[in-house]
DNA sequence: CATCATAAGTGAGTTTTCCTCACGCAGTTA
DNA sequence: TAACTGCGTGAGGAAAACTCACTTATGATG
């Protein structure tokens, strides 16, 4: 009950001959060895026997052979899904290598709450004023530019960084105490009946606040969400005092939902952009990078303005 | 014979050998023939030659020879790029077919305003409740499962959905009328002193409202918004009425920082949950949809108090 | 500085893979 | 029933890929 393939001689798990999964990608699509021949420009024997091997290497049946007829397998067509996918990837690879092949629109990976509050609703921002077109995989943590097929990721320098990755810096993090209008009035009389506001995913976050900011306020206890964004929402709904990112609270602060409470410091973190590709082939890299550094500079410079208003 | 030099000349873009381009991303990754060869179990003539035959094809060198080393050229660097990308999926989807790989986080799509104001912040909560790890696409429109390996879409049936495509259906849309509490107030008295926002992205949203509901009040004036987004922000911040989906402002709404003016109403469209793969060998597929609908059949179902507080 | 070791290019010859051809088979159409 | 279609198969052959042996070029070594 181990693996059925061991029984196949001492072969452990080869990938199977590219160009026989080649031919089963073509006969899957037409459901039809005949034509697989004609798109392959070969005779509809070599079709066959192509994927005869491919079957007995995978060790199951990957067509079903009725009347005059090949109909896919579930298996079969569960395989050429996942082929038919790489094999187009293939094509344009070379053809983009080649260079015949249209501008794809960029794919940045960033942390949700990042991603939330401040990329997304700028993305028509984006568009208007560089022509960029962006889509954004919200996805925290380790990143596997391969798998996710991300052209660029947005990070924090708060974990080690694959020295492979071509980096460039964004922006310094600031960060502040930041509550409701309503709360902040609360707070200039009883300071210690309202709750900190805590995050499961940066749970040293008040602490290291702390450290630097030895004059804040105690507060009454700690509310624990599990989620930034949700910190966030709780500190909106005046449910206590958040510690937030400036680049993640910026617009709410601009709106008047949030107010700061004295001013945002640098915790030593940068944002950082990471790159697989460590050339600069790619202008459209280089576009978005330098727009969003810009936009989390222009966070940093209105936040004079914020402290002042409080201090 | 005659077929393989009868289209010598009108071989504008085939695809090179699919040996040639493995021996290539081997040789890549070793910047050594010699290390290639080793790992592909030849020698290294062999994979000279493979090199130096999809140089001739694609018409440029790849690797410089210079001493006794080999160097990726630039251009070389990036089809090794793009190639060992491919060819890692194709060892993947191999790998994943013979069963042995562990399950891939689900990769969403999703138009970026219901992204924002729903998806992502409920995703601690799909985490938490179903222990399913899911990266969400922000990007609207058109969709490519295969060029940005999703794996699901949620989109409305606004636009011809491909035939090819696993539907699945998730909620009715409910559109109404919104706008800051502060609004509210003002518009009791003096209806006409309040614009209404519009969103470019939907432009025929207000105009499809009126027709339905005939009754509705007439408005000021006219504020376009380039993003659905935005004119959600522009509501909350008391700019004018907006005209949203229940599905985005549920939480607005929850929290009170916006209100609905009347009930919401269907606009005859549907959320889709969109598959390429129409057999539902992926159980993850199924708890993400059936967590999903749960949600949003949950923001419809409160409709009733929200409408009840205003009518 | 001669010598050795290493890494790659090359031409001839060989092995392996893949393909074609011709035919058989079963079901479908006329 | 005969003709046709689409696939399987065995034998033989073409093409691709590989090996081998040698060459070149260049660092390293004593």
């Amino acid at each position: 009950m181990m693996s059925r393939n061991s029984d196949l001689k001492s072969r452990p798990a080869r990938t199977p001959p590219l160009g026989a999964l080649k031919a089963f990608t073509v006969a899957a699509r037409h459901e039809s060895f005949a034509l697989a021949a004609e798109e392959l420009h070969v005779t509809h024997g070599a079709i066959s026997k192509q994927i005869g091997n491919l079957e007995e290497i995978l060790g199951e049946a990957l067509f079903v052979r009725r009347n005059r007829r090949v109909f896919l397998t579930d298996r079969g067509r569960e395989l050429a899904m996942k082929l038919s996918a790489v094999f187009q990837d293939l094509d344009n690879a070379v053809a983009d290598f080649r260079g015949n092949q249209e501008p794809q629109p960029l794919i940045v990976s960033c942390e949700p709450t990042l991603c939330l509050k401040f990329l997304i609703p700028n993305l028509a921002d984006l568009k208007s004023s560089t022509g960029l077109e962006v889509k954004v995989l919200a996805a925290g943590g380790r990143i596997d530019f391969r798998r996710d097929h991300i052209d660029l990721a947005v990070r924090r320098n708060d974990f080690p960084i694959d020295p492979q990755l071509h980096v460039k810096e964004l922006a310094p993090e600031f960060m502040g105490m930041v509550c409701a209008p309503s709360v902040a009035k609360i707070l200039e009389q009883h300071a210690d009946s309202v709750p900190a506001l805590h995050t499961r995913s940066r749970p040293e976050a008040w602490q290291n606040w702390r450290l630097s900011q030895p004059k804040s306020p105690r507060f009454a206890s700690n509310v624990i969400y599990e989620h930034f964004y949700m910190a966030i929402e709780g500190a909106m709904a005046g449910q206590g005092v958040g510690l937030a990112s400036i680049h993640m609270v910026a617009s709410d602060l601009a709106s008047g939902r949030l107010q700061a409470l004295g001013p945002f410091k640098p915790d030593g973190t940068q944002y950082l952009a990471l790159s697989a590709s460590p050339y600069k082939t790619d202008t459209r890299h280089l576009i978005f990078i330098d727009w969003l550094a810009r936009r989390m500079q222009a966070h940093i410079e209105k936040l004079q303005d914020v402290c002042h208003s409080t201090e």
